[in-house]
DNA sequence: TTGAAAGCGGTACCAC
DNA sequence: GTGGTACCGCTTTCAA
């Protein structure tokens, strides 16, 4: 340490600086580009196996970390790719979402990429949104669970640098890519099954949560649709808080119903409490039928017959991204769709 | 645009550039130094306001966004507070913890940070995530769930800028803050509860999942513990997978006990299934606990008896945060400890 | 084989 | 009130 840096640092107990490259550098002897190159595996032909062990010893001795955002902002590119949830929706991560997720992060690691999580506030527009999303200037954005994707929020991003923006969930806005996820499909598939069996009287539970709205609004448009087909078929929203007493009060409305979907599994089995504490024979006086296939379904009594979704492999997604990223000329649209299958059981049999 | 700048884009299709400051200092005909204080909310004093007005007109008009990681660089400072969780724990985000993240989040917004959750893969050595979140320079990092934490991680991270290591979950490692969940304290008021209504033969169920290692040990440790102060008292471990296979070949090994602490609700509910599938009669063959008080404890059959554990509020702990990031002389220690409390139901009556 | 230096985008000090 | 400019940490071209 020369006298200029040490006069520089204040009293005895200031923290130790954060060891730069150019710290390594000195403390090998060589010059910051030798440093970078050794660093980053640039050296091949270039730096000398023994300049090569002085500076990796060097930068292990100093406890050498390298500096993302220097480097992207020379590099021009940050691989970081964000996958942003709105906040208000965490809690609702199924573990069919969640699975998706967490293997998807690890996939994108696998490339070279930081998955990271971003929970977008509820408040704001949409474009302040992807404002503070731009400002990280990720490499891809994906918008998972109905995060506000404006086609000016894609706009914003595309022109601060982003590569790519994925929109996991409805049909994506212009300028994205899509991975459908396609809720009207489901509350479609679980309508035409109650109905092909002889059910006329469909309910459909629309959960009262603030959030779930770009979910339920589908899924009851999709069993509104499938009950076109069938002459006679009428179908009936019924809003439910996820709370014991709003099932109660729900009870009464089914009476003129013969078969119920409910949102989801877990909508399902706090539905199905309140139904049998009634008194009400399931599926003998109403057939109900959940979503999402979780354990849940096969452990309730009567076996809860639930829609399965399928999403796409995480694995192949992280390869959409990559190849986006490096690929601009790719042009935006769907790239993937999920399936929905109905799992036949016991309550609505 | 000028001719230079014409000609340097190559193609007619070339994407536009990314607008910078200085783009927006040269469409507003003033000086980088003035965009700068103007978009900072520095100009009071400096800058006329008819100047203000032309600057912040020609930011909208080429919708500038700032760039975060030069501004960190330059600031020396990111904002950025970094929420590890580990990957192959994502799927388990019970709803108490995911709504306490999601409110954390938005808690630390409101600070001015930039809460971002960051999946750690499971494999390489708890250094070397510790060195890909360094990278990030984030003002702090929160570690959840096990996340893996050595006094060696927080070396690095500390060394590298952090400003605050906390940790979420077991005894905070050297160096970093602690917010403690203190698993054994869940088991112990499971096991105290059920051993004071005369049971003595206690199984503790542990999941076989990875992953809930750092939950599953400490809680069985603490229904041990709580056993030894009652005389006669014994505790049986009960190795339980999440299927329903498992929990069927599990009901034989409850043969010899008269309670069960089933680790959560979730794995309770799959236990008790098993059980009554079995004919075995619940509280009078077998009393059941399970853990989190999800509403699925009220809606099972007999009602599930649960331990309660109440976590700090968000908001104190971003404030803590905030604190810890602005004021490196607060001594690293426990700052937060959970409590558990027993919600007695009919399932242990 | 190594080093000097330019520059990524912003900030803030200092001079005018 | 406004502009010039040094600098944050890193990469990479060019020269030596």
């Amino acid at each position: 340490m020369n006298d200029r840096a040490r006069s520089a640092r204040s009293a005895q107990n200031a923290p130790a600086p954060t060891p730069t490259s150019a710290a390594v550098a000195r403390h090998a002897g060589v010059s910051r580009a030798t440093v970078s190159y050794v660093l980053n595996g640039q050296a091949a032909g270039k730096v000398s196996a023994a300049t090569q062990a002085k500076v990796k010893k060097a930068a292990r001795e100093l406890g050498y970390v390298p500096h993302a955002a220097a480097r992207s902002l020379r590099s021009g590119s940050s691989g970081l790719v964000l996958i942003a949830v709105p906040a208000d929706r965490v809690p609702a991560f199924g573990p069919l979402f969640s699975a998706f997720i967490a293997r998807f992060q690890t996939e994108l690691e696998r490339h070279g990429y930081t998955g990271v999580l971003h929970g977008a506030r509820a408040d704001g527009s949409p474009e302040d949104t992807a404002r503070a999303w731009a400002e990280l200037r990720p490499a891809a954005v994906l918008t998972t669970f109905g995060a506000p994707l404006t086609a000016d929020s894609v706009d914003i991003l595309l022109r601060s640098g982003t590569r790519a923006v994925l929109s996991f969930g409805p049909p994506p806005a212009p300028g994205a890519h899509g991975i459908t996820m396609d809720q009207e499909e489901i509350g479609a598939v679980a309508a035409a099954h109650l109905l092909s069996s002889g059910r006329r009287r469909l309910g459909v539970v629309v959960p009262r949560e603030r959030g779930l709205d770009p979910f339920s609004g589908p899924r009851l448009a999709g069993a509104r649709a499938a009950a076109r087909a069938f002459p006679g078929a009428a179908v009936t929203p019924l809003p439910l808080a996820y709370t014991e007493e709003s099932a109660a009060r729900l009870v009464a409305q089914t009476r003129e119903l013969d078969a119920v979907f409910a949102y989801n599994d877990e909508y399902a089995m706090l539905l199905m409490r309140a139904l049998q504490d009634a008194g009400v024979d399931i599926p003998g006086d109403l057939a109900v039928v959940g979503a999402d296939d979780l354990l849940l379904a096969r452990l309730l009594r009567p076996r809860l017959t639930s829609v399965r979704t399928r999403l796409p492999e995480p694995g192949e997604v992280a390869a959409l991204v990559d190849r986006l990223i490096s690929d601009s000329s790719v042009v935006p649209g769907e790239r993937f769709r999920s399936t929905a299958q109905i799992e036949v059981r016991e309550s609505s049999g």
